[in-house]
DNA sequence: CGCTATGTTCGGTGGTACCGAACCGAGAGG
DNA sequence: CCTCTCGGTTCGGTACCACCGAACATAGCG
């Protein structure tokens, strides 16, 4: 509705999105600086472009993109100042994703899960029902699958997002697909909440769930969840490859591989957390 | 000398470095407050943490803290909000990363070297003669060294550093050790110019640089530096192993691998991007 | 040689980022 | 059970500064 509005006629101040109170203007102003240039092609953005994009004066894109580079976070390269994510972010994503203390965990599994089945896997975090990955592992030699880390993904395509819906009561995953709709990907997409809540059935009988070029033609994908001491859903664990290199046998070995692995997890985040001495 | 500084007498207001104009000052402050996390214990801040480490007062850091967490920059965990890096930022990491070229390029290269030579792999651009890290390939089975990315590291300990340096003229290698003092890490530590400069001689003859645990006691590193079109040092690859398991023999071999791998590198970045068909 | 488009610099001013103080809510300790 | 304390949250008011518009500098182009 409000999608085409040549100018802001409501809105001058460029604060589009929520504004719950007790936000810092300047620093929400930099962070969709940030998401700009995180988008924008390789070639970095100017700051008439980032003007642009802001809804502001370049005198302002101007001052918060020096800011930004000031302190790493930007990284202006040569020709007619063109603005690049900096190193200071590489350095807070790196300490960001160990922050989250899967990753330590789950990183020997993850490799061990990549070389026993020469597949790509990956872990993420259960962030309300979406799965988020926060790390991967390639397995060697394969072709790289372009896989983000730190966005919520659909949780109705990936086998992550289904193996964490299906620790979810019926109810709760009808509630989760109200707000997050079903949209559709591959003509294999699951679209309605019936036949998600069978596959779902099927995914807990087996212990792992499959996403059959449910999100992207001719990938295919395991997942398996696991849990935190509270015995909540805490993430899942997920292998990646193309459709036509598996045998349809080779499925289920994989998934009882997946399965094992998320088992391992669960059993660390239960278990004795602190890998050095504390006999406590 | 700025050392010891307990509290900043002459500057209340909290901007404490440079202020060259054109700051915006919250933000900066938010940069410090994510600086402040990234360095707390694995367990995060609490509001008044955050205060006092700002040296603002509460409303402020609140409302800051709000503002990160509101785009996921900041992440609150339960008890008594405490907040630890957002996944935001793990995204933004990991685009800062893919945005610079060398990473993509170079993940092949580092994952063949990294199985070559059972060793762990990492790739460094040239930021002004340091190393800054951007990517890592763990060889599989081997202990997991504390290897941070986007920090810019020592030059005179680590084998990339000193692959950097050795493509600079003992002018400049004077002139960087001036601003870089070469603090001693270990006993084995080159910590004057003079034995800099003889050791940056034997790396330009055998074309990849050591690291004899110069940096950690008990870590051997090997590095090379690789070229962009211009002809000036872009970066350096490098291997990590435990000295006591390597044998002296091997160390020629997995040079001899390294550069290799940066030739590979500098190939890349010179003629044909795309990695295909290259049957030189 | 203008002309355009860009990055950069510079006052002035309205909005807002900041602060202090007050309000809650949870534990600890008596 | 009450009190005390500490930390998180909320709220007004004001000094300040983030923002803007306009001007200057510079480069590329017709």
């Amino acid at each position: 509705m409000a999608a085409l509005a040549g100018t802001p006629p409501s809105n001058a101040t460029g604060l589009d999105s929520v504004a719950p109170r007790y936000t810092v203007g300047s620093v929400a102003k930099a962070t969709r600086l940030l998401d700009l240039v995180s988008d924008a092609p390789l070639d970095g953005l100017t700051v008439t472009e980032l003007a642009r994009g802001l809804q502001t004066s370049k005198s302002t894109a101007f001052a918060l993109a020096r800011t930004l580079a000031d302190r790493g976070y930007l990284r202006p390269v040569d020709p007619g100042p063109r603005y690049q994510l900096g190193l200071t972010l590489v350095r807070l994503g790196d300490v960001a994703a160990n922050q989250q203390p899967l990753r330590q965990l789950c990183q020997p599994i993850l490799h061990n899960l990549s070389t026993s089945t020469a597949l790509t896997t990956r872990v993420a975090i259960n962030d309300g029902g979406q799965p988020v990955f926060i790390e991967r592992v390639d397995a060697p030699g394969t072709i790289r699958f372009h896989t983000p880390l730190g966005i919520p993904e659909l949780a109705h395509v990936s086998s992550a997002g289904k193996a964490i819906l299906s620790t979810f009561t019926d109810e709760q995953v009808k509630e989760f697909v109200t707000v997050h709709e079903m949209v559709r990907r591959t003509p294999k997409t699951i679209v309605t909440l019936e036949d998600l809540l069978a596959d779902l059935t099927i995914t807990r009988r087996r212990n792992y769930a499959v996403d059959d070029e449910e999100d992207v033609e001719g990938v295919f994908c395991i997942g398996a969840a696991f849990f935190d001491h509270t015995g909540t859903c805490a993430g899942a664990v997920s292998a990646t490859g193309i459709k036509r290199d598996l045998a349809p046998r080779e499925v289920d070995d994989i998934g009882r591989a997946v399965a094992a692995a998320a088992g391992q997890v669960t059993a660390l985040l239960r278990g004795t957390p602190p890998p050095a001495t504390d006999p406590r």
